[in-house]
DNA sequence: ATAGGGTTAG
């Protein structure tokens, strides 16, 4: 039997219409515009235009863009109400592209203001306030009269994108003109605009004259305060609002504390908001979650947790910033269960975790899951690229910069510091110098992070007098600038200078932090001002009321091992407020070995197999120690021990740039396409320094060898030697020859080198795992502390 | 069919 067609058509066109009813309940809305929508195609009916729009419109809402677009397509001449549908679609999933083409599809005739509003709604959403000026300009060219909504968007999109007061005041004039002036959301976009051009007092005099004030104009004027750091005039309008608006501004109070690093202050105006009855909402959790992760309040963080889910709030950001707070206090599996049971995850939820997997050192992870995601960011790339250089991965990091570019990212100051670090873990000084004239041109040369990052490369390349001079152009310091120029002058042997810097920070009223101390006592160690690291360590605790961890103890350590104050030392780990830490030993065992100290060394070698038995440091430092004394069983014997226990000597890899390619050697390796020339090269050069009284020091072969002919072979292929011999070949005179190391460098090679710098007159800088040599005319910066 | 503010990842 055929059905009433005429009923059907009534009754769809009736759901159909209940469609706007139903219209908050999202779900809902969508299923019935589906049934509806299968109802149409089976009967074979044409719905009318007023419904077609309305399913469209649902389609839309509900972020099936591709259904909306179908039904689009299919009309022959869609109105202009459909065309606009289509357009805010498109504009609210962040396709503005696909909006505009809509929009410029639509014959003048047909658009309207409606049409224009919601393109330059749809710019000022996606921060592109010029298009949306441009927009605003159009319209107002084609005859079409701005209204409220109009004014309104406009000066949101002008927001992102204005510099000056008199663009705000010519705005603010054409909305008045326009009799758009007293309107609460124009007067809202208003205040907020000149809040973000630093005119706090234009926005307050619009903020005063708004006669019904809305959550939205307390939250732009309160914001405009905090921001900009003025939290007295915020916490003053606070006294001043109806208790129902309370919530937003301390929400906004929050959140400024937060971004200005008072977490101390975000957590008391929590819990003042608490006392005074007012809960916690979804904009809340985000900021004291972070404040939380900042300051390693896991505690603190969980409780917010709870009430949250006590309250059964979700939100992205809630659940974003659980995974950073959780990764950031190293709880790495609630991390990830957090991530798991997200029931959406959005590119934020992506960063979150990949930035915890770096920054925890799960780089493999990292690298996996920066493959998976198919959305990226500039973030991501920031994220992975400086997460690679932390990691010591910095040709990957190298690498990974100039995919970026490839695939459209403009870096930004962020970025720039991120491949600057991979160039610094690669002593690429070429490369890292390249960069810094790229931040010169584009204008970023200023920002911390990148002068930051420049500073810490120069050093890192073994060029002091660049890393200073970074630090003395940059318009401001903060304290990691001053902790990465102290650290520069530390590492290549300018202790005093080092120590002089550390005083003028304190004399500048700049707060040493833990870092600070780390590096000022590493100056002091190697300039050997023993008692003047003692007192700053000292001060830590009982002037900066900054606990000494093991990092701080091991640089104590070392430095007093350096002078050969052993039972000093000795005192000191037996005193420490908690169980001595590999790296403690370490400290101990390495100081051991210069003075050749053998009774504690043995000590600190036997601490350290019980604590990381698969290093393999101790193993080489324990029998390096045993051969230098020329007890060569003893030697064998920790050999074999390391053999017996599985232990794999980390291979020893040395490389050098040259002209921004970084060449890269093993022991012996030929794998090099012009091995052979730097080998014979290499063996004219030993020969030569023999000559002028170079003499191998076979003690450094830890392989047994019968002859000691066979052992100077086995020496001359250090991977240093070959690196070092390459840039000899390859870098114009006098060049100054940079060579780096993974491990440390042998006692032969430094004594080998410290001739080489005499005879060629060249400058030779050694990077290896411990510390800098500087070669120069036959003496080493580092004296005997190879 | 269109509007205004505030939150998360470094």
């Amino acid at each position: 039997m055929q059905p009433n067609q005429e009923l059907i058509r009534t009754i769809a066109n009736r759901y159909a219409a209940n469609l706007t009813l139903c219209f908050p309940l999202r779900r809902t809305s969508l299923q019935l515009a589906r049934a509806i929508h299968a109802n149409f195609i089976t009967f074979g009916f044409q719905p009318r235009a007023h419904i077609l729009n309305r399913l469209i419109d649902v389609y839309c809402k509900s972020s099936e863009l591709r259904y909306a677009r179908h039904l689009f397509d299919e009309i022959p001449e869609p109105d202009k109400i459909a065309r606009t549908t289509m357009v805010s679609g498109y504009c609210d999933s962040g396709d503005i592209s696909l909006a505009r083409s809509v929009f410029e599809e639509t014959p003048l005739s047909m658009r309207d203001t409606i049409m224009y509003n919601a393109m330059i709604t749809g710019f000022a959403h996606s921060h592109d306030g010029c298009s949306a000026v441009n927009m605003f300009r159009e319209m107002r060219r084609e005859g079409f009269r701005p209204d409220n909504f109009t004014f309104a968007s406009v000066l949101a999109g002008l927001a992102h994108v204005v510099e000056e007061e008199k663009e705000c005041v010519q705005f603010h004039a054409a909305a008045i003109k326009s009799g758009a002036g007293s309107i609460t959301s124009v007067m809202n976009a208003l205040v907020s605009l000149y809040s973000k051009c630093d005119l706090l007092n234009s926005a307050r005099r619009v903020f005063d004259e708004i006669t019904e004030k809305d959550e939205r104009s307390w939250t732009s004027m309160m914001t405009g305060y905090v921001k900009k750091g003025f939290f007295d005039s915020g916490l003053e309008l606070l006294e001043h609002m109806d208790e129902g608006m309370k919530l937003v501004a301390y929400n906004a109070l929050i959140s400024g504390y937060v971004h200005r690093g008072l977490h101390q202050e975000a957590l008391e105006m929590v819990r003042r908001m608490v006392s005074n009855g007012i809960e916690l909402d979804a904009f809340t959790y985000p900021s004291v979650i972070r404040a939380c992760a900042t300051s390693g309040l896991l505690q603190v963080g969980k409780q917010v947790h709870a009430y949250a889910l006590r309250r059964g709030d979700f939100s992205f950001h809630l659940d974003n910033s659980l995974v950073s707070l959780y990764y950031k206090c190293n709880k790495f599996v609630e991390a990830r269960a957090i991530f798991d049971q997200m029931p959406a995850k959005d590119l934020v939820s992506w960063n979150a975790l990949l930035s915890g997997y770096v920054s925890s050192g799960h780089i493999g992870e990292a690298k996996m899951l920066f493959k998976e995601m198919e959305e990226k960011n500039i973030l991501t790339w920031m994220i992975m690229i400086s997460g690679l250089a932390d990691n010591g991965f910095g040709e990957e990091g190298l690498r990974l910069f100039s995919c970026m570019r490839k695939e459209g990212f403009e870096p930004c100051d962020f970025a720039f510091s991120g491949v600057i670090k991979s160039c610094a873990v690669l002593g690429a000084y070429c490369n890292g110098q390249q960069f810094h004239a790229q931040l010169v041109k584009i204008g970023f040369d200023s920002s911390l992070s990148a002068a930051n990052a420049l500073i810490t490369m120069y050093a890192k390349c073994g060029v002091v007098e660049e890393a200073r001079r970074v630090f003395i152009t940059m318009p401001c310091q903060d304290s990691v600038s001053w902790n990465a120029l102290i650290a520069a002058l530390g590492q290549h042997g300018h202790g005093a200078e080092a120590v002089g810097v550390y005083e003028e920070m304190l004399k500048e009223g700049i707060k040493p932090d833990r870092i600070t101390f780390l590096t000022v006592l590493t100056a002091c160690s190697h300039a050997g001002l023993v008692d003047k690291g003692r007192e700053y360590f000292d001060s830590m605790e009982t002037v900066y009321c900054i606990p000494p961890g093991a990092d701080h103890y091991s640089r104590l350590i070392d430095l007093l091992c350096r002078s050969g104050r052993f039972s000093e030392a000795e005192s000191v780990i037996k005193s420490l407020p908690f169980e001595p830490t590999a790296q403690i030993w370490e400290a101990l065992l390495s100081g051991c070995r210069v003075y050749g100290n053998m009774e504690l060394g043995i000590i600190a070698a036997e601490k350290l197999f019980e604590l990381i038995p698969e290093h393999d440091g101790t193993y080489m430092l324990l029998s390096n120690m045993y051969a230098a004394t020329g007890k060569w069983e003893e030697a064998a014997r920790v050999r074999k021990l390391m053999r017996d226990r599985g232990v794999k000597k980390e291979l020893a890899c040395s490389w050098i740039e040259v002209e921004t390619q970084v060449h890269k050697f093993l022991v012996d390796d030929t794998s090099h396409p012009e091995a052979e020339a730097v080998y014979n090269y290499l063996k004219e050069l030993g020969k030569e320094m023999r000559r002028f009284g170079y003499v191998p020091d076979t003690n450094f072969v830890l392989h047994d060898v019968e002859s000691d002919g066979h052992k100077q072979d086995m020496l001359i292929t250090h991977s240093e030697k070959i690196a070092v011999a390459f840039g000899l070949m390859k870098l114009p005179p006098g060049r100054a020859i940079r060579v780096f190391k993974n491990l440390r460098t042998c006692g032969d090679c430094h004594n080998f080198f410290v001739y080489l710098s005499r005879v060629v007159q060249r400058d030779i800088v050694l990077r290896d795992r411990k510390r800098f040599h500087h070669f120069r005319n036959g003496e080493c910066s580092c004296g005997n502390f190879w």
